[in-house]
Formats: C-alpha cells, sequence, structure tokens
DNA sequence: AAATTATTTTAGATATACCTAAAAATTTTT
DNA sequence: AAAAATTTTTAGGTATATCTAAAATAATTT
C-alpha cells in the first residue's frame, strides 16, 4: 500500500466510525484538503485492492480488510505518539505531525516491539485507544463534559478536538487528562460552563466543554 | 526535499566517502539499483537545488549545503538503529531496512531528543560514527583486521560491510563489538586467518577479515 | 414533474520518478 | 589518431497522484 492509499484509508476509517454509515466523495475531499476528482480516483484503486466498498456515486464503506488495514495506521499512530510524550518528553500538542509522519513505517515487528516497550498502553495521550495486534478497541466508557450531570465529580480523560490550538488552549488552563472537573452550572444564557477544575473554579465556554471527556 | 532525493543525495555522500573525488552516474546508478538515465535526471534537479557539483558527462561531488544535508539523513539512519538495538532489543542485522524508512522523518526537534534519550551516542550498533546535531563526526581510530599486527591484542569496534548475511555469519561465530581479537597466523595460501576470539581459536577467511574493524 | 442546484464522475493536463532506446561525449584500444 | 567500446545524456514514454473543466447523476426546490 501507498503513502497515499493509507492517508485516504485512515480518514474513511475516521470518517465512517464517526457517522456509522457509507460517507461522500466531499466529505473525504473536504477532510483531506484535495478535490473530489481525487477522491474518486482514489476510490477506484482502493475498491479495487477491496479495501472499499464502492458503487458510483452511492457512498464508500470499508470492508473489514480495509477496516483491519486502517486499524493498523491508527495503531502505530497512537502508539508513537505516545512514544513521543512518554519517552521523549513532547507535549501532547506537539506530537500529531510527527506520528502522522511515522504511523507509515513498514515493519509490524517493530509496531509490537514499540507496543511491549511502551508497556502495551491501552490510550494515546489524548485519551484516544490504541488498537491491539488483531485490531481490536478496548471501548472506553466516557462523556463530554457538556453532558454530564451537575455537581458531580469526574476525572477527564480525553478530547474529541485534538488540534495543537485547543490543546495548547488546555494546557494554559491547566486542564490535563487525570484533572478533577465537577461542573458547578450551566448558564444558560450562553451555554457556558462554571467549573471546578482540581479544586480552582473557572468559567469555560460551550465549545470547551464539547471537546472534553470525562469519566 | 522529497524521499527519493534524500536517498540519492546519501547514496552520493557514501560514495564520495569512499573515494574522496567526483564520482560518476553509473556508480550512482549501480548502487541505486536504478538506471543511468534516472540517475541524470535527479542529478539535474539536486544541481539546480545547489546541494550537488554537476558538469555534463564530469561527475557529481556535493556542495556545503548537499554534505550537510546528507549527514543529517545519515545522523538519523544511525540514531534510530540505536533505537531499535538498544531500547527495543532488535538484532543488529534487523535494523537496517526500517532505519531507511525512519530516517526521512522530517522533524529536527525529534532527531535531537531522540540523540538525548539515547544518550547522545557516537557510534551505531554497527560500530559507524554519529554525526552531531551540526554534522561533526568525531573520527574514530579503526583499523581493519585483515591490516593488523600479528599476535596483539585488539577489540572489534566495527563491520565494514553491514549486510544482514555478513552480519548473521558473525552472530554465527559469536563475534560482537567488544569482542577480543587477536591474530595468530596469516596464511599465504588462500589469505585466511587464524584468530583467537574472546580466548577461543578459529579460522575465518579472508573476507571476513577485510570487513572487520579493530581497535 | 420539471427545473434548479448540488454532488460526483469523467476527460484531459501536470509534476515526480521512473523506464527504454537512441544519440552524444568520453575513454580506451589498436 | 582512428576505431571501438564505454559512459552519459537526451528524447520520448509509463504509472502515481494530483489538478481543472466539463459532463453525468442525484437531490432539492418550485
Amino acid at each position: 500500500m501507498t503513502y497515499s492509499e493509507e492517508n485516504y484509508l485512515k480518514t474513511i476509517y475516521h470518517l465512517t466510525s464517526m457517522i456509522e454509515e457509507a460517507i461522500s466523495t466531499n466529505s473525504i475531499a473536504e477532510k483531506m484538503d484535495t478535490k473530489a476528482s481525487s477522491v474518486t480516483d482514489m476510490l477506484k484503486k482502493l475498491a479495487e485492492k477491496d479495501l472499499i466498498n464502492y458503487v458510483r456515486y452511492q457512498g464508500v464503506s470499508l470492508t473489514d480488510n480495509g477496516k483491519l488495514a486502517a486499524k493498523m495506521i491508527v495503531r502505530k499512530h497512537r502508539l508513537w505518539e505516545v512514544f513521543l510524550v512518554e519517552k521523549l518528553g513532547f507535549s501532547w500538542d506537539e506530537v500529531h505531525d510527527i506520528a502522522e509522519e511515522l504511523e507509515h513505517i513498514k515493519s509490524e515487528k517493530l509496531t509490537n516491539k514499540l507496543d511491549a516497550y511502551l508497556g502495551f498502553p491501552m490510550t494515546d495521550p489524548h485519551g484516544d485507544p490504541i488498537p491491539d495486534e488483531k485490531g481490536k478497541i478496548q471501548p472506553i466508557v466516557k462523556s463530554l463534559l457538556s453532558e454530564v450531570a451537575i455537581q458531580t465529580p469526574f476525572l477527564c480523560v480525553g478530547v474529541k478536538d485534538s488540534s495543537a490550538v485547543f490543546l495548547q488552549y488546555l494546557n494554559k488552563q491547566k486542564i490535563t487528562l487525570g484533572s478533577r472537573i465537577k461542573v458547578l452550572e450551566k448558564e444558560s444564557f450562553d451555554d457556558s460552563f462554571v467549573i471546578e477544575l482540581d479544586g480552582k473554579i473557572l468559567t469555560i465556554s460551550n465549545k470547551i466543554a464539547t471537546n472534553l471527556y470525562v469519566q
């Protein structure tokens, strides 16, 4: 599989896991910042290799082959992120782009040795689950902070958006995985939240609350 | 720089460091297992970017820019090899192909953090020197076992050929970096060597002796 | 249900990195 | 110093992955 084929597969995987049905050519083009015509070309190639189910004008889904291949790329991406943070001391907002390159390194033996070296982590630095050697993903029970009962203590276990800007905002607010969070109040005027974060009280916008996972 | 450009640059670097003058199109083609016409195409591109000195029909050498860029690729290659052996437990005959991919990962910050994590190693698992952040290479004093005085104790510090077959032969003979080696006798009939290796006596061919570095 | 709009695909170009075959330049041999 | 052999380059072609513009299909609106 080429570098580019792997990237398409990964994108299709992420899009289908969000909405759980056939996805459109345009949605892929948008996510990958490319043109729909380029996507169509690639879809033909991936269908030819039995990695996706594709019927002209009717959207795309992954075959079992394709899903496994995509999970292996996601596995590599997330393992490398753990390595970069845990071993090399990168911050969680710096690792995505580097892992984006490392995820294409081919050796399966490397992936599994890296996994063992890291102590078989269940999640990456953003709280996302890491598929095991066979592609199995342990489901992580988590809720969006915005959806959770008031006055109940939770732990921050993940982020929905893992863009650098958002993560850097969280750094500034000292919100990390493991932070203790309690929603004190929801402000109905602007849908903002008053929360208690590790003992201190602060206000966060709705957009922040809808991108934080707690447990 | 593209993946392919980096590979050409690295090959030119290795070939020029061997013979220390302008090298031929054909020698590059042979080393890279490609056609001379493909090499010519690439040479034009690299010359355009001021990475090589290239005059039609007159061979190639690296510019200062090109030399530094090549050294950075070699640096990454060798650091990753150390990582694979020291941290992940790979054997020295397994790491070349994987490092061949890892050496193209772009982040300079990653390279330097990896270097620090490994404790700023001076050599890779085959005894080859690792260029520092600025491209400086600490020269390693070493001689080929075939060139060395008889009845004098040495330490094995490197291999000239780092192909998997050769390294696997050394595994079988229990020859590793750090092995104590003394040449007892040179057989003039077939140029083979009787050596004492970590206390045990064995015979090795001339080809082996001309590919082992000692100090 | 026809017309309009949006989406998707096809057709035809472009750049990269290869290739083969032929031409040009250089080197070696006679 | 010619002739022959070798090396290198050029010319023109292929596959991948992209693009633009136009055509085909599907979805939405009137």
